[in-house]
RNA sequence: AGACCCAUGGUGUAACGGUAGCACUACAGAUUUUGGUUCUGUCUGUUAAGGUUCGAAUCCUUAUGGGUCUACCA
């Protein structure tokens, strides 16, 4: 009677074990820690869909946290815009949101119970004397000389620290751990600081601030956080998470560490990224070729392909480097099956149809989506003069290609067959101006008495109806799948300058004239688009999200 | 150079000592009023060498390769 068991992955695993341990009676609960000092990004969208995921399977809830114990560079700004980010992506904390700076009183005193167990101190030492006693990987460390102050002194001189007796930088406090641990992190870590800077919700309430390893393990504690997902480079910390919470005799919260997750042609250091930013090469932190989930957002990338992207690559600790086109192809599948197809010419050249009536408008019946049912139609004007594809004529045809010819048939999406029977070309420049064509009648699109079949299909535009529009094609925001993976090389060496090639005079249907930003279109064999939020209502903007699958191997 | 982590087709991920599977990509074909979608098919894989075992991707050893760590950042 046992189901066939779908595999776990390696963090499920864990968790499933301690289930059936009736750990925490079985209780799941996760967080998402980011730090409010940028925007989130790719890389983050794994971690909040592995922690509110997983929690979700196992009917447990995540919290979300601001790891904010660094006040010289954090911000409101930045707090506002993950939580956008994150329920945009479709992620609820309920009322569960916290900050690391909640705990700043319960944090002092654990630091205090850590002086009074003998297991930290107060240091005198400089940065650098601290930094030269730490040794290095083959050397043990040496003892500070104020390693074995006592309890009393550790204690008078911390609370003196707190009460901003010193100068920023003069003292820290020290857990005594291990100076010959062949783990950097334990040999006797900086767990306190002063830094007489103004934080974003304690104000001026405090000049010491803990460090990451003195807050963040303890914060899962007091939150009850059963299960710390993290990325693997967090893994030499564990000992040292650990160690904190078995001398602080608090709620056992346990790490478990995956690898993060890299996309081809993207990059996630906020470094880098900021210098994208700063330089000028793209137009700030939402432009469309940003990896941030603003940017993609923009881009039009559905947060259910993200999701489901982030989801059905797995989780494992191997280093990765997902392929971008796996991205895409959630793009696709969602906005295949979700958006409203409709007729743009990016490249517009003139199409008569000389044997079409003067003055004549037919409203052309046209699918919203053929994938749904429930899609319907609207109505799109035809006439004697349209504008169709510059690429989608040939003069002198190959083998293959099933577009406009001189002689050839095509079928108007949802209109006529034509004809073509004669071009008029610039003699000075040789470009085609105009494609002269002669429609059939009794083709028209679901009323086809013709017998006439036409090898291609082309979207086009009436003239007089169009709308003049601004696209924005988007491409690789780098030409190698791996700009930062060059020792000799700098990423910036790989930055694709044309990674954005505006487009002023496309011609659109009417109907998207009221496109409004962030709404996403398939532009028939064209690609996906999303309305931009520069559109105004005399010129609608359009960034491409995708492209469509194009197996021509003549395409363009 | 120490400690720790990792190694399965081009990419990502399964197989928990018993037939190496799935997805993406690529390629080929069918359908198609989008050269889209859909459907069908094909190619390519256990880093290496030993060992344990009736049997090893899986367990052990060594090697090789990759990654991480040595902030008063997180």
């Amino acid at each position: 009677m046992e189901e066939k068991k779908e595999p776990l992955n390696f963090i499920e695993e864990f968790i499933e074990e301690d289930i059936r341990n009736a750990k925490h009676a079985g209780r799941v609960h996760t967080r998402f820690p980011p730090e409010p000092n940028g925007y989130l990004h790719i890389g983050h969208c794994k971690a909040i869909v592995i922690n509110f995921e997983t929690a979700k399977k196992y009917g447990g809830k995540t919290n979300l946290r601001f790891d904010d114990t660094n006040p010289s560079t954090e911000e409101t700004e930045y707090v506002n815009s993950i939580k956008n980010d994150i329920r945009w992506l479709g992620y609820d904390w309920e009322d569960r949101e916290y900050y690391a700076s909640d705990y700043f009183g319960q944090l002092y005193e654990y630091a205090l119970k850590l002086i009074r167990k003998g297991l930290a101190y107060v240091d005198d030492s400089t940065a650098e004397e601290i930094a030269a006693q730490k040794g290095n990987t083959s050397v043990p460390g040496t003892e500070s000389p104020y390693r074995n102050r006592s309890v009393e002194e550790n204690l008078d001189l911390f609370e003196r620290m707190k009460a901003g007796e010193f100068p920023d930088g003069a003292r820290v406090l020290r857990a005594k751990v291990d100076m010959a641990s062949p783990n950097m992190h334990l040999r006797d870590p900086v767990i306190y600081r002063i830094k007489r800077d103004h934080h974003h919700r304690t104000g001026d309430d405090w000049l010491i601030y803990p460090m990451y390893d003195f807050a963040h393990g303890q914060s899962d504690s007091i939150e009850g956080i059963t299960h710390s997902l993290c990325s693997l480079e967090f893994i030499h910390h564990r000992p040292l998470y650990d160690w904190f919470i078995e001398h602080l005799e608090i709620f056992p919260s346990r790490q478990i560490e995956f690898a993060r997750m890299n996309v081809s042609y993207m990059i996630t250091s906020k470094r880098r990224l900021l210098k994208l930013v700063n330089e000028g090469f793209v137009t700030g932190w939402d432009d469309p070729r940003m990896p941030t989930i603003a940017g993609m957002r923009r881009r039009g990338y559905p947060a259910e392909a993200i999701r489901e992207f982030c989801m059905q690559t797995g989780v494992a600790k191997r280093d990765n480097l997902m392929e971008i086109e796996r991205l895409e192809h959630y793009v696709r599948e969602v906005l295949n099956r979700k958006s409203l197809r409709v007729m743009a010419v990016l490249d517009p050249v003139k199409l008569i149809i000389t044997n079409y009536p003067e003055a004549q408008v037919e409203f052309m019946d046209v699918e919203n989506n053929p994938e749904d049912p429930e899609g319907g139609t609207r109505q799109v004007p035809f006439s004697k003069e349209l504008y169709i594809e510059r690429d989608d004529f040939m003069e002198e045809p190959s083998k293959k290609f099933f577009r406009l010819a001189p002689g050839q048939m095509v079928r108007l999406k949802s209109a006529y067959i034509i004809q073509c029977d004669d071009f008029v070309k610039d003699p000075a420049t040789g470009a085609v101006t105009e494609i002269r064509c002669s429609y059939f009648p009794e083709s028209r699109s679901g009323a086809d008495t013709s017998g006439l079949k036409a090898k291609g299909t082309l979207h086009w535009v009436s003239a007089a109806q169009a709308v003049r529009a601004e696209v924005r094609l988007y491409d690789r925001t780098f030409t190698d799948p791996e700009p930062t993976g060059h020792e000799d090389r700098d990423f910036m060496e790989f930055f694709n300058h044309d990674s954005l090639k505006r487009i002023t005079d496309a011609l659109v249907e009417p109907g998207l004239r009221e496109a409004a930003p962030g709404q996403s279109f398939q532009f028939i064999r064209k690609g996906y688009f999303c309305a931009d939020v520069d559109s105004t209502a005399k010129r609608p903007v359009f960034n491409l999200t995708a492209t469509l699958k194009d197996s021509w191997k003549g395409g363009s």
